[in-house]
DNA sequence: TATTGATCATGC
DNA sequence: GCATGATCAATA
């Protein structure tokens, strides 16, 4: 079991030497299986990625290192280095979340300081030779954080009219709501437009693959075009 | 083929 | 049940 890194220096230390490996030595170092895909493995990069770097595993809402107050996020890149998918950001609390300003929001919070790990992702390559890319620490620029908070409040705003049904994926620019559940049957209290409680799916913040590949081509300049 | 909606495993 | 970690897979 690694502990946790004392300070940001010590993290980007640890994800620099985790970069270039493979999932494959990863796992053995930790004396993990590796799945052939992740039909049923849906969350193991993200776990494995965690105990590499010393992370509080475990389900709380809190950052993943507690005392820097960093969230870990891997993102999982196609053959092209693009983000592969939407990068889940948190749960919605649909029964409060229309009576809460953005600057207690938690999404907000979760993505205050995030340390970002590319990792390969193209079905063509098996799950123990894909590997670590380079890791960004990151906090939002004024810019971006202004495109969250105005897709956040659109977002909230309907739902705090009672108009959660109506919310589709398609909706937000960079910040959208879609299932986050067990099933498409599980339920949770939200509010109808007349205030009265009623069970609907529950749903969850998610950063489209456009915003993260912005992210990652501030670090990586694009290559010459061919 | 990009995207939305659905789903899987695990801990407390 | 709801939080964590996400990817799968049907559809547009």
């Amino acid at each position: 079991m690694t502990t946790a890194p004392d300070t940001e220096a010590e993290l980007v230390a640890r994800a620099d030497a985790m970069s270039g490996k493979s999932l494959g030595e990863l796992a053995q170092e930790l004396s993990v299986d590796v799945p052939k895909d992740f039909r049923r493995n849906k969350g193991w990069v993200g776990t494995l990625i965690e105990r590499v770097l010393g992370a509080t595993a475990g389900s709380r809402d809190e950052p993943d290192f507690v005392e820097l107050g960093v969230e870990l996020k891997t993102l999982p890149l196609d053959a092209r280095g693009t983000p592969r998918e939407s990068t889940f950001v948190c749960t919605i609390a649909l029964d409060e979340v229309g009576d809460l300003e953005w600057e207690q929001s938690r999404v907000r919070r979760k993505l205050a300081r995030v340390l970002w790990v590319p990792v390969q992702a193209d079905p063509a390559l098996a799950v123990s030779e894909r590997r670590v890319g380079t890791s960004l620490l990151w906090s939002p620029s004024e810019a971006e954080e202004a495109a969250l908070r105005f897709d956040w409040e659109e977002l909230t705003g309907t739902i705090g009219r009672g108009d959660v049904e109506d919310l589709r994926g398609h909706l937000g620019r960079f910040l959208q709501i879609r299932p986050k559940a067990a099933d498409s049957h599980a339920r949770r209290r939200g509010f109808d437009r007349d205030g009265a409680s009623f069970q609907t799916l529950p749903r969850g913040f998610y950063l489209r693959a456009t915003f993260t590949a912005r992210l990652l081509s501030d670090l990586v300049p694009p290559q010459a075009a061919p």
